[in-house]
DNA sequence: ACTACGGTTGAATCCTGAA
DNA sequence: GTTCAGGATTCAACCGTAG
């Protein structure tokens, strides 16, 4: 079986620093990816019973080695952009412009409250996701502004503790990749790359070290792809 | 003369490094600074007569000099504020986080169009803020989000390459320091910080390397007290 | 009060040629 | 080889005016 029937259009459960390793240079034509921040973050902390436990990987930074291996992936002209807050955002920075020409840093204003410091701090009410160029990666869609206003997934409806919006997935995919790219999320966690994928036409590897979060994201998937073909 | 009646409420033409020496620990309430990013700027590039000159001290990096004796001229639970670009951003933060706790970065989402590499990168509409604390500074106003809509100077009232609206510092002025608060701004260019300072009833010592600038500050400010004297 | 239209501009980047 | 200076590029958002 060969590395593409491995893994494209599935979500493969394990390392993604492992599984990286099955997939050869200049192969993929995108990473769009989430990863671990290394905060050690326990969602809903207030709460008596926490809906979500915390995450692998994320009381450590082995999200920089993975970066290393973005560049030998990606074909040339291409994008990996890399979500992060304000307090990763220098050391992610550092470490992928070693790799890459970080053209544009996009503003997710994500809006709602927040918590955090009451009395000495503003609301965090943004993310920011890293455009990270190895060559030249062409624009697809219109020229548009770094500031995007998607609102975030209603905290009922969250299936993974820090879950972005489908629609701000596929609006990267648009502006980045063509229709059927192959485009990777080594952090998948609950498979919104790969569903984002699903409804832009563009084919994905996904990995997930967390099996719980890797049958989560299948289940999400299938959903997507049965919803897809109701309206074929 | 001591050091107070030499600085607040006049504009310093001199290199900050060397000035700042002469202001003693903990005496001030506020930063808010525009610092040159290093890239030695030329607006106007366009243009066959460009409206301003490059900025002096923009094609290096002492800013960093400076933000090393920020930590001693501040008080205890009050911030520096700096402003930045995404390009900038990670080696500012590096630098301050040695001697600060960074609880936010504001977003100064300030719209327009933009130039640059038009094919492949998304117009960068926005700068950055970092609020760096020493200590625990409190937020006066009411608890707001990270991301300011503020628009831009019209470029026909410029009197700087660089100038930020006098409205965005009011509010950084508002929301981190009390009325009659001693605010520094070591980089003070046209003097929109002391404006700000004079429309909000802070007091402000401002200091500008260029003597030109310098000059345009305290006429600028002059004007500002003029007109507030008119509607007392 | 609004919309429509024309003019202006941008903390830029690429490319080329000179030194 | 390398660095530096100057010219060309390009479009969405904004301002000001007109209707």
């Amino acid at each position: 079986m060969n590395w593409q029937e491995l893994f494209i259009g599935h979500v493969t459960a394990g390392d993604c620093l492992q599984l990286m390793r099955d997939i050869p240079d200049s192969s993929i034509d995108a990473i769009v990816t989430d990863p671990p921040y290394g905060i050690n973050y326990q969602s809903h902390k207030r709460t008596a019973s926490p809906m979500f436990d915390r995450l692998q990987n994320d009381d450590n930074d082995s999200r920089f080695e993975t970066y290393a291996q973005f560049n030998r992936l990606l074909k040339d002209n291409s994008v990996a952009v890399c979500f992060c807050s304000f307090k990763n955002y220098a050391y992610d920075y550092i470490e992928l412009i070693k790799y890459f020409d970080i053209k544009n840093t996009i503003i997710w204003h994500k809006g709602g409250g927040g918590i955090g410091d009451l009395k000495h701090s503003l609301v965090t009410d943004y993310e920011m996701a890293i455009v990270a160029h190895k060559g030249n990666c062409p624009i697809r869609g219109k020229r548009e502004g770094s500031v995007w206003e998607v609102g975030k997934v209603f905290a009922g409806d969250m299936v993974h503790p820090t879950e972005k919006p489908t629609g701000i997935i596929m609006r990267i995919l648009e502006q980045f990749t063509d229709r059927d790219a192959l485009v990777l999320d080594p952090y998948l966690g609950s498979g919104t790359t790969a569903v984002a994928c699903e409804k832009t036409g563009r084919r994905w590897i996904g990995m997930e070290i967390d099996e719980q979060y890797a049958r989560i994201a299948q289940e999400q998937i299938a959903r997507e792809v049965a919803q897809g073909k109701l309206f074929v």
